[in-house]
DNA sequence: AATGAATGAGGGTTCATTCAT
DNA sequence: GATGAATGAACCCTCATTCAT
């Protein structure tokens, strides 16, 4: 990578860098461009030669941070030895509720604006340098000893409920804190996993 | 309700009209209070006598729709005479679920906004003249042919389960249609159920 | 008229003043909505209340002064008592050039922007209080003392040679000055009403 | 010419059609310096080693789209084979008339910012491979069939005279087609040159 | 209570120009 | 000569809010 390449990736990361900061702490509506650039040092002119608008750098900025919690996850997970399918996945589930009580303002960034198209989105225009949740979904339906019987819906179903209900039980401990709902989450899941796959 | 009072509640939902027409249109962000008064026909002023900022207005009508979502939902299922708790709830999701259909501009405006927070509000602030969810919520729970346990968790669990994924689902067909999602929702809303409800 | 409907009329004349005086010193290109408010001492917003944009108050102001012009020619003209219509075109367009030598900036601004639509325009959407070039038009086309074969080709031959002759000779003498052209471009308008016009 | 010069000739080539082309589509205005090196597929700072801004491309191509007009009608008058000044004359003018009618999108260009000022300019500042109006000019007026009073005010009005009064014409059709006003346009000029004229 | 003209800070965006490579 | 990333001033325009009427 030369030299200029180089300092592009630093503008570059350091405007997203700087944009997350930004959103996570005053939200995006009350985040302006102008305090974006004025963060990151550069001039307003060059957020335009990275970024189309404030939501080009959102959007990027969440799939590259789900994509993160993922892959932390799946590491953590490998390091445990775990193999077992469904506990593989009430593992991942419980590392990334961890990681999202540990850092709430990501949880509060990622939860108001992560959806379902987006998440697919980051499928395809992962950033290069980006762990791809392409990667963690397609060794997890390419396994040979469980038979999955729709394992698009399972997942959709598994993410949308733990981000839905962590979300207001972890920042406002509203019904309950998070710890308490825990079970009664994780038995959901194990419910949902038992629908869909089957031991071979 | 003298002239003058009828006057200020024409003026009021004049104004919870417009602003819930240009919301479901255009996004909340692209709406100004000069559009919603210019809608409305009402002068700049004559808003701020009303609601405190968008945001106020905002909340007020998600309240209130919300509320009658479930007061149709309740009408509809007392109609139908189902008086077994399980299948009620059950009734009153699906319920929902067909009016979300039927109406996706008005899930639009309710997924992106519909928090626990939000709707626990409703339970207190709710406009005088709202039917308030929290009937429903305590003719529920004070049944007594069923024993609940922890009935707030289970309807927490129940409605982000259902709002969550039914958005995407409804809205852009993805994973798959919402027709082809129901069986699977339904199944964990019984599972749901069955983990928190004893008969008598 | 109201203390307020006078308020008004001044900001929005004031915005007239500052923006004609900026166009003919430094140029539609250079001027900005913020040196037009900056020197009317209105906020930037008023702007916004009386023109949409520069092109409309460029327009409203070339529509003004052109109807200007022919007025006060067309004062002069009466009380110099002409009655003859071939005369009275001659004095009229001599008036006019007389009024543009002695007012450069005024050549300027209309020269570079008057256009034949603009000028039909300004028969129709002429503000209230303007004095309108039909007036002075159809008082000419209906003299029954002539007969005018094609009265617009005629006007609009005259009036186009005129300033797009009148243009470079008066503001840098090229090829020739003014007074020196004088005398051709007479002779030829004079060439042109006899073409058209037929005493009766 | 060396293989350098002619790379140099490309480029710059390459950039007066650009721009010309986008004068012509979006208005000169509209038209920033990016959009010229982009659609030549140069870089941005080349633009600067041929050009000191736009309005120097803009100059140098109405000196250039002028002078071509011209060039193009004495080609044709000389294959027509018409030696009678007069009759030459009113040759020139209907040829570039067609040839206007023909290419709108060029009339717009350059009667918008043809002057007799940037037209004068061309006689010195042509470019070397440019066909000049001053030969024409010369020819003209070095004939000894013919004397000619003024022959610059001569050629000054006619120009002037056709340019602006077709402007509105051809593209507007306002007062009337071209085809409608030619006859008086030609009635005046024969007009001109008779009082220009004399034939010895 | 109701009006709507006025405000002016601040938003997003563009773009001519420079200069290190 | 050629490049194109970077600049940052300047642009247009919006809009929540106020307040005299």
């Amino acid at each position: 990578m030369g030299k200029l390449e180089l300092n592009k990736k630093i503008k570059k990361d350091s405007l997203l860098d700087s944009a997350f900061s930004l959103f996570t702490s005053k939200g995006i509506n009350k985040t302006s461009i102008s305090d974006i650039v004025e963060k990151s040092g550069v001039a307003k002119g060059t957020f335009y030669l990275y970024f189309k608008d404030k939501y080009d750098i959102r959007n990027k900025l969440i799939s590259h941070k789900a994509g993160q919690l993922f892959d932390i996850a799946e590491k953590e997970m490998i390091k445990a030895n775990i193999t077992d399918l469904p506990e593989q996945i009430i593992f991942i589930c419980d590392n990334i509720l961890n990681q999202l009580c540990e850092n709430q303002s990501l949880l509060t960034f990622i939860s108001k604006n992560l959806s379902w198209g987006i998440f697919k989105n980051s499928l395809g225009n992962a950033n290069d340098d980006d762990i791809s949740f392409a990667d963690i979904y397609n060794r997890l339906v390419s396994r040979d000893d469980y038979e999955i019987d729709s394992p698009e819906i399972m997942l959709y179903m598994i993410i949308e409920l733990v981000s839905s209900t962590c979300y207001s039980s972890i920042l406002y401990e509203e019904p309950v804190p998070i710890e308490q709902l825990k079970p009664y989450i994780y038995d959901t899941i194990k419910h949902i996993i038992r629908r869909h796959v089957t031991p071979l």
